[in-house]
DNA sequence: CAAAAAGTTCATTTTTTCTTGAACTCATTG
DNA sequence: CAATGAGTTCAAGAAAAAATGAACTTTTTG
């Protein structure tokens, strides 16, 4: 009912490592607890160690495995040995980012074009003229930003995927 | 106690863009609809208007009129023939990204170098010398991710802030 | 094939986060 | 200086999100 079972001192750290960073992201805790232990697991886990590890419930391991993988965080391995799905930490922060961008950003992003090309119709119904231009302005400062938006994340991805240059 | 006090129907389709927007970002709805809002208004807005015509609490309000001041999605404007507080959007996407990169990101980017070298710490309890090579490599990894996330934020910034190049 | 193991689903419960509204503060003003 | 207006605070209620755990598949295995 608590008490996560024995984690070593530098599991635990990860563990709160992974909340913290959850957090930042506004992800569920159990998913960043869950991807701390698998980054401080030198081998690969079983859904039922994160379980018995964490202290979590079988379905919150479940589905936080299922959208840890769907993001691009861990990926599963599979051994002869053992007809358990197990998991290992995705170390390239490329897919990782290119996995959160997918399920959170790009969605929005997407539909915001039309969204906007519906907006400028709306428009016609603002009376005052005046009004009328800075509000076509406007739009068009929305749509500027989307465009950037767009532009941005193949940039990133670039520098992300690549080694770290100095200067 | 609901249906929100007479919104054209360019307000309301900003309103609900910005709540789609702010979910987007795991912002509260009603943050979304304000900035909607003031972004659809020709004019500045007081805190009674949005009370009024998203039909939300003064409380709602004024924390989030706070909140988007802060992240830097609105400024405020004075009149002198007014003596509340007026509010318009801030239109330059380099503010805004600045701001919600101070508020979400940073922070926790921040610490995260702290974090690591603590973690190279504890890794001496680690017993197998070969874990403890495998995790070592994951730290470098870690730490890469931290400084590639702070390279990127500049970059971001400085593409953001220019006009829109083609090709 | 019955039993056990691995996982998934999903209705409930728990926890967290938002929103409300009443009680305040601090200025103006009649 | 009481009254009004603008705005903040925060305890309490409402709503949304996450976690639980029992019931279920599907595979394996004795």
């Amino acid at each position: 009912m608590s008490e996560n079972g024995q984690l070593s001192e530098f599991e635990q750290s990860l563990v709160s490592l992974g909340i913290s960073a959850a957090s930042a992201f506004s992800l569920p805790k159990s998913v960043g607890a869950m991807f701390g232990l698998t980054f401080a697991s030198p081998g690969p886990l079983a859904l039922d160690d994160y379980v018995q590890r964490l202290d979590i419930s079988k379905g919150s391991a479940s589905q936080g495995l299922k959208f840890l993988q769907r993001i691009g965080a861990v990926k599963t391995v599979y051994l002869p040995s053992d007809r358990r799905t197990l998991y290992e930490p995705e170390m390239s922060i490329r897919r990782l980012l290119i996995g959160i961008l997918n399920e959170n950003v790009l969605p929005h992003l997407q539909q915001s074009g039309e969204r906007v090309a519906s907006l400028r119709d709306q428009l016609e119904q603002v009376e005052d003229p005046q009004d009328r231009q800075l509000l076509a302005d406007r739009l068009d400062t929305l749509e500027g930003w989307g465009k950037k938006g767009r532009m941005l994340m193949p940039l990133a991805e670039r520098m992300l995927s690549g080694p770290l240059k100095k200067k």
